[in-house]
DNA sequence: ACTAAAGAACTC
DNA sequence: AGTTCTTTAGTG
């Protein structure tokens, strides 16, 4: 009798183990990777067969088994490598293996997704076209044929050849039709012109230094250092290079979506063997680049986090750009992050992995600086061009003095200057929609979500929408409050600026990107396309804007409200204003042209803001390194985040007790390995529909540890405890 | 004593 | 998660 252990696929915390089932006769081509269709209690229910072994007749279980109902694909979809990285990710991150595997699939069902065919013609036989006196069309087509080799029949229409004539000619033996597998890749068509560049020496250095690696075969971990514009992706291609040349594969990281067309573009320059994989592609496409994965046809994945979770083997090379970013945490379960895993991927391979920045996480800079990683320096742009000059305007002043622009005016004389010399600029304002605060002048209530009570932005639209969760409401004409009718506007988001601009600088031509003008698969491209075109002068939005791209004649950079992350109470939040601000500066002047910046705040004097206009790295890592080492946060712990849950007040609150009393009871506190627990304080959003959300923060050098006491008490398994490690934020 | 509702247990 | 089994609260 042959057994399968199963991974049934139901999301569910407190289904961890895997489940026997017997694979019957017909199906006993089934082995580890499969997906199948299986009965689970009284339902029907897919999983992912784990492992399959041949047992005894005779052999009992303490449970009925049940049989395999069906198989889904026409082969494993799983790899081993897939598989192996599934119960690494649900140990580590203490999910279920089943939410792990799913990362796997294009969709999260396993539903078997259908592959596209394409009929073609071709010529089989020599023809005379004497023999065709009246036959145009049939001649038409075998010409074309000859002319090309093949021809799909979707394109017989527009050659005006009717499938009588097709039909005439299969019949005669001269053509036939076969059937072909299209996979389907609307990237296909991206790519920029190869630009070959004289390395310069900081390059050549780095790229020496990670091919040894690459030649040993062993994991081993750099952090490429470069200042913007000091080309990393120039050295990202020529690593590629190297890797193909010994045979193995690449994995390229960037942070969101919209920074895939650039990596894309630049890769297929040099490499033809390129696949993209992000969310926002179909299911048939990212299937179809799953396809070509599988099949060895791909050299190089290029893509957002996702990008990791394809059946990729012999990987030699991960990339990790801009490696401090947000976004490579997923906030949703399973809550990884990116980074973590794909460093754990490189040790499964024997890879070596590239962590590239201007602007570090202070996480991985401290590694590089503890000798973890090599650390990789270019503190120099390519071509010796100079970094941008930074000019800082402390808002506060510009109030004084009147102005009550959201513009101060050395930005507006900026601006005016350089549209006057036919050159772009970039302004960065960090909040989308209208304003970011709707009050009632009299009593000071202020517009809140419903859901999870955060403030609500006003949009053009006249709408209310909570950034948080995308509720939307009416904008009260009366105050619900007191019944005022005085409703204040307050705060100023891109759609605003819109406006500011258009009076200050009526004829300039301006584009806003931000995640209301880029909707769709290439919304962002059609947006960076334009303005590269120079079709506008001046492009604004959200972060979005200060995010990977090269514009060459882009010499003038805004950001404004730079230090409005500072307010936020997130241990971040300084590190996230520093690099936010280097970020933008470093797309002013990248060319020939010299670059300009002007940073606007109110906290001129934060360090974040001090040392972000000075793109200075290494200082504002000096500075902010031992406040971290005071306060005990990363890198100094890892972050365990436990979000408790309850309609009851009052039992949501005297669980998470319960937890903490147990874990200072339980888990050591010796000089040499701290551990820490905080809380339970109020959820930032403290009550969602009905439910009271308390969060513990635990803090620990060593994870293992922390895990082990949540297992043990089961807390991955409730379904009123959310556990999230290396969370991005404490509340 | 009975019923509805909330909680716990189970799924090969 | 979704289904069933078990305990508890509510009713007169």
């Amino acid at each position: 009798m042959i057994i399968a252990e199963v991974c049934v696929n139901v999301t569910a915390n407190n289904i961890q183990q895997t489940f026997i089932y017997r694979v019957p006769e017909r199906l006993k081509f089934i082995t580890a990777g499969w997906r199948v269709d299986i009965p689970f209690k009284e339902r029907k229910v897919d999983g992912f067969v784990m492992s399959v072994r041949e047992v005894d007749d005779a052999t009992t279980f303490e449970f009925a088994l049940k049989e395999i109902t069906d198989a889904i694909d026409d082969e494993a979809w799983f790899t081993p490598m897939m598989m192996r990285a599934a119960r690494w990710l649900s140990e580590f991150y203490l999910c279920p293996l089943s939410q792990t595997m799913g990362l796997f699939m294009p969709g999260r069902r396993g539903k078997k997704i259908s592959a596209l065919f394409e009929r073609v013609l071709k010529l089989v036989k020599a023809f005379d076209a004497k023999d065709f006196p009246r036959a145009v069309a049939q001649l038409r087509l075998l010409k074309l044929l000859t002319e090309r080799g093949e021809l799909r029949t979707f394109e017989l229409d527009e050659h005006k050849i009717s499938s009588a004539a097709v039909k005439a000619l299969i019949a005669a033996g001269y053509v036939v039709e076969e059937q072909r597998r299209v996979l389907r890749d609307s990237y296909s068509k991206l790519r920029t012109i190869p630009r070959r560049f004289e390395l310069t020496a900081e390059q050549n250095l780095a790229i020496e230094t990670v091919e040894e690696s690459l030649t040993a075969r062993e994991f081993q971990g750099f952090l490429l250092y470069g200042v913007t514009g000091s080309g990393k992706t120039q050295v990202y291609i020529e690593l590629a290079r190297i890797t193909r040349r010994l045979g193995r594969r690449v994995i390229i990281l960037v942070p969101e979506i919209a920074l895939t067309n650039q990596a894309v573009a630049n890769f297929r320059a040099h490499f033809s063997d390129v696949a993209v994989i992000h969310s926002r592609l179909s299911i048939a496409e990212r299937s179809d680049a799953f396809h070509r994965i599988r099949d060895g046809k791909v050299g190089i994945v290029i893509g957002a986090r996702s990008a990791l979770f394809t059946p990729i083997d012999n990987v030699g090379l991960i990339v990790i750009d801009e490696e401090q970013d947000n976004s490579y945490k997923q906030e949703n379960a399973p809550r990884y992050h990116a980074r973590t895993i794909a460093e754990a991927f490189a040790r499964f391979h024997g890879a070596s992995i590239v962590f590239g920045s201007a602007t570090p996480s202070l996480e991985t800079f401290y590694r590089a600086q503890c000798g973890e990683f090599t650390l990789l320096r270019m503190p120099r742009r390519v071509l010796d061009n100079p970094l941008p000059k930074v000019e800082c305007v402390d808002m506060r002043g510009e109030l004084k003095a009147g102005n009550r622009s959201v513009l101060s005016r050395a930005l507006v004389e900026l601006l005016k200057r350089t549209l006057a010399e036919n050159q772009q600029a970039i302004l960065l304002l960090n909040r989308r929609g209208w304003s970011t605060i709707v009050m009632c002048r009299m009593c000071g209530e202020v517009a809140k979500c419903p859901d999870c009570g955060l403030p609500m932005t006003y949009h053009a639209d006249g709408k209310l929408l909570c950034h948080r969760c995308e509720v939307e409401a009416e904008t009260p004409e009366v105050c619900p409050n007191c019944g005022s009718r005085h409703i204040k506007f307050l705060g100023t988001g891109t759609e605003k600026l819109e406006r500011a601009l258009k009076e200050v600088l009526p004829k300039a031509k301006v584009l806003r990107m931000d995640r209301d003008s880029t909707s769709g698969k290439f919304g962002h491209r059609k947006i960076l396309e334009a303005f590269a075109a120079h079709e506008y002068d001046i492009l604004f939005g959200t972060q979005m804007v200060a995010k990977g791209h090269d514009i060459s004649n882009v010499t003038a950079v805004g950001v404004l409200n730079a230090d409005a992350a500072l307010s936020f109470s997130n241990f971040r939040a300084a590190e996230n204003c520093f690099s936010l601000i280097t970020q933008a500066a470093g797309r002013a002047g990248r060319a020939d042209l010299p670059g300009k910046v002007i940073v606007q705040a109110y906290n001129v004097d934060a360090a974040a803001v001090r040392f972000g206009c000075e793109q200075d790295y290494e200082k504002f890592f000096a500075n902010e390194l031992p406040q971290r080492e005071e306060v005990f946060f990363p890198p100094f712990c890892r972050l365990v985040k436990l979000l408790i849950m309850n309609t009851d007040e009052a039992k949501a609150k005297t669980f998470a007790k319960e937890i903490r009393a147990a874990f200072r009871a339980e888990v050591s506190n010796n000089p040499s390995e701290p551990q820490e627990v905080f809380g339970p304080i109020s959820a930032a959003i403290a009550n969602l529909r009905g439910v009271y959300r308390f969060v513990l923060l635990i803090k620990s050098t060593n994870l293992s540890s922390v895990r082990n006491f949540l297992r043990a008490h089961d807390l991955h398994r409730r379904t009123d405890v959310i556990i999230d490690i290396d969370p991005t934020t404490t509340d």
